[in-house]
DNA sequence: GGATGTTTACGATGGG
DNA sequence: CCCATCGTAAACATCC
């Protein structure tokens, strides 16, 4: 059983894949979603042990990153420079784990691409890496989403411009009205009489003993929106503000814990627990090969067409996109995804 | 130029 | 033993 040590922990090699020390991060976040130099620095905040031999371990955490479909990139607004985009999780990367064991998966979390990726269709895998068969512009029409504000430890160049513009918020909003109505989404609320248990939560991760102490789970969609100046459900938007009175309880300067919510490893063990309601990542979209796309049958074609134009741009796009998903309820949302046992 | 992101490859390990 | 997952290395591209 991988436990923590009690006292050499700090030298030792935690016991968590780095799938799991990175979805750790994120959770972790407010936003429910990290830059890559957040994530690292999360990691090297509470695991002594990934304070050295930094460029082997980024290397395959950024690796696990780009690999997994557990997590998705987020892109920065044009107006919100830096490197890098923000990096959260998958709607649907939860019971990835057996529980207890953050070492190895029981399944691997993959995204259902109903495109028959043709063998060796596509540039025959640009042997040696990144791609000869690639394209020159790898993300030309990502959607470019908001970040209402920086998580407590800013993003690089931490200037907010808030509502900088209305065209962003339009954006925005769109983006999170269609998100909002995700299955998934939906399906979080109600996930509590599923069983759904989120592979951080804290009973997976450190025991079962923190239940009782859980309670609603936020949802930062709401306050996205709530910044935004769209109306949030009063549920929600309580929640937002006080289910993560831990975030920043961590001494990053010394990366000590403080308190005694701090599990081994100076994990805050209340900010990864997560509530029967699930809290997801602020706007999920996968920027992966938009081939994500599920059953593209049961998708009008107008989604997925918005969905890969930046709404900023294309505030019509935007809006039809928005009105596309709420005239389809039924309509499976981008992130469709399953669990997969390939 | 360094950080970030993608992809391929391969060996180790664990589960069935 | 087979297969899936994981960790690591490395090549390469793109972005800031």
């Amino acid at each position: 059983m991988p436990r923590p040590g009690k006292s050499s922990y700090s030298d030792q090699k935690p016991p968590y894949s780095y799938i799991s020390l990175t979805a750790m991060a994120i959770q972790h976040s407010a936003e429910k979603m990290l830059p890559l130099s957040d994530i690292y620095k999360f990691i090297m905040d509470r695991f002594p042990y990934y304070r050295e031999h930094t460029q082997r371990w980024q290397n395959s955490l950024r690796h696990n990153l780009s690999f997994n479909d557990c997590f998705i990139k987020i892109p920065r607004r044009p107006d919100q420079p830096g490197k890098g985009s923000f990096w959260a999780l998958h709607p649907d990367c939860g019971d990835m784990f057996e529980n207890g064991s953050f070492l190895r998966r029981r399944k691997r979390f993959k995204v259902l691409r109903p495109e028959h990726h043709l063998p060796g269709g596509n540039g025959g895998g640009g042997a040696g890496g990144g791609g000869p068969g690639k394209p020159p512009a790898p993300t030309p029409h990502m959607v470019h989403y908001f970040h209402p504000h920086p998580p407590p430890p800013p993003p690089p160049s931490g200037k907010v411009p808030g509502l900088a513009s209305s065209e962003a918020a339009v954006a925005a909003a769109a983006a999170a009205a269609a998100v909002g109505r995700l299955p998934q989404f939906s399906s979080y609320g109600s996930s509590q009489s599923s069983g759904f248990k989120h592979p951080f939560a804290i009973e997976n991760i450190i025991g079962r003993d923190y239940r009782g102490v859980l309670q609603a789970g936020g949802l930062p969609l709401a306050s996205v929106m709530h910044h935004l100046g769209y109306p949030v459900p009063s549920q929600l938007s309580g929640v937002v503000s006080s289910v993560w009175p831990h975030v920043g309880v961590m001494d990053s300067v010394a990366g000590v814990p403080v308190s005694p919510d701090y599990g081994p490893f100076g994990v805050p063990v209340k900010a990864l627990c997560h509530p029967p309601a699930q809290t997801m990542p602020a706007v999920p979209v996968p920027i992966k090969p938009a081939p994500a796309m599920p059953a593209a049958s049961a998708i009008p074609a107008l989604t997925v067409a918005a969905s890969q134009i930046c709404p900023a741009a294309s505030p019509v796009a935007a809006s039809l996109l928005e009105q596309s998903a709420s005239n389809n309820p039924e309509s499976k949302g981008s992130l469709h995804s399953v669990l997969v046992h390939s």
